[in-house]
DNA sequence: AGGTTGACGAAGT
DNA sequence: CACTTCGCCAACC
């Protein structure tokens, strides 16, 4: 039995778009929960494979990778991105371009709640 | 039950 | 910009 909250989590982290990228504090207020960005991150770690959850479209709020330089995980994030045409430069995406600007309409057509 | 943790964030220096 | 400090709070010991 898995959190409620991750699950809500999950779900709107697969809402985002190819090539567009979102922020913990984004995902959390889009999930129903303001202030709890840490907790995103925590649940993208829980994240079972079979839902395919597109974790590595979130970045902090500055639109940097939120593992350390150099990491597999920082390295395969950057990968990812760069086939979606992100572009991510010293560790961090521009936001003002590629940042997303969901449709709350649809959005909570896909959601589960 | 109570303390610790952390894929964060905003504000300050 | 880089770095610190502090607030945050569900999940997990």
């Amino acid at each position: 039995m898995v959190s409620a909250n991750y699950q809500r989590i999950w779900h709107t982290v697969m809402a985002v778009p190819p090539g567009r990228v979102a922020t913990y504090g984004q995902i959390a207020d889009l999930a129903g929960l303001p202030g709890r960005a840490r907790l995103v991150g925590k649940a993208l770690g829980h994240a079972p494979e079979h839902l395919k959850v597109p974790w590595f479209r979130v970045l902090r709020s500055d639109g940097k990778i939120a593992f350390p330089p150099g990491s597999d995980t920082a390295c395969q994030q950057i990968g990812l991105l760069q086939e979606e045409d992100v572009a991510v430069l010293n560790h961090r995406v521009r936001l003002k371009q590629v940042q997303w600007q969901p449709d709350l309409a649809t959005l909570l057509q896909g959601l589960p709640y």
